[in-house]
DNA sequence: CAGCATCCTCGCGGATACTG
DNA sequence: CAGTATCCGCGAGGATGCTG
């Protein structure tokens, strides 16, 4: 656990690894957005997410659970409700994700413009 | 563009979802990283990040490249060298990833220590 | 309403071999 | 040394239907 190398280099076995691997997926990032007003029903998930399945959500859930991010609330009602929350472990990863979401929100235009001169090198000829 | 939702929620059609498309791959964040010091040389990146083929390495940097977040340069040498470098704007992305790294190292513990209690619910019967 | 099981498709991503 | 092409397995992830 000492270093990462020279620089300090975060690669190989290190805990970039874990934080890729928690967040590179399509949907983490996402839910854990919006769980970060607090606590939010299942459906109302869906509904704020947007493009998310059931399957997906109840997935992406679960994974945050098991890692401690996440905290399920079933009440026995009927119909039934459920509720999820940020654990506070969970809480400490939207500022890096808020971070991470102003710089696309800063640097998004000159991403889609990079990505616009790159699909049309189309030489002006002059 | 004007907001995303009462308290600023990042969800739907948003900067967030850009920014998940961008580095949410296993690879992405890696490379940067590996990048975040300096121009390197493809073989040296293969040597360096560990574990990535090279399909997976060009695949990846030509990615970046085309979003404007790294430069290649090649040398009309024999053999030949090829080296990568970020942007400017690329450069304004270590920054988040490096917030995100520096979450992991501060909690990687807590979050494995969570995996370790989900997998092992054995009641201590007390 | 929330969750699970099933089916199915698609493309990520590794391995390998070939070109310049 | 760097890049491309090809082959292929595997798993992500959507769609649907059923349970409680």
């Amino acid at each position: 656990m000492s270093d990462y190398g020279p620089g300090g280099l975060f690669l190989a076995d290190c805990p970039a690894r874990l934080a890729v691997e928690l967040i590179a997926d399509k949907w983490t990032v996402v839910v854990l957005s919006g769980l970060s007003e607090g606590p939010v029903r299942h459906g109302d998930l869906i509904d704020l997410i947007g493009g998310i399945s059931r399957k997906m959500l109840t997935q992406t859930l679960r994974r945050l659970e098991s890692h401690g991010l996440v905290r399920r609330h079933a009440y026995a009602e009927v119909p039934p409700r459920v509720e999820y929350e940020l654990t506070s472990l969970g809480a400490t990863l939207i500022e890096p994700i808020h971070v991470l979401t102003e710089w696309a929100r800063a640097n998004g235009d000159a991403v889609l413009d990079a990505l616009d001169a790159h699909s049309e090198p189309v030489a002006h000829q002059g």
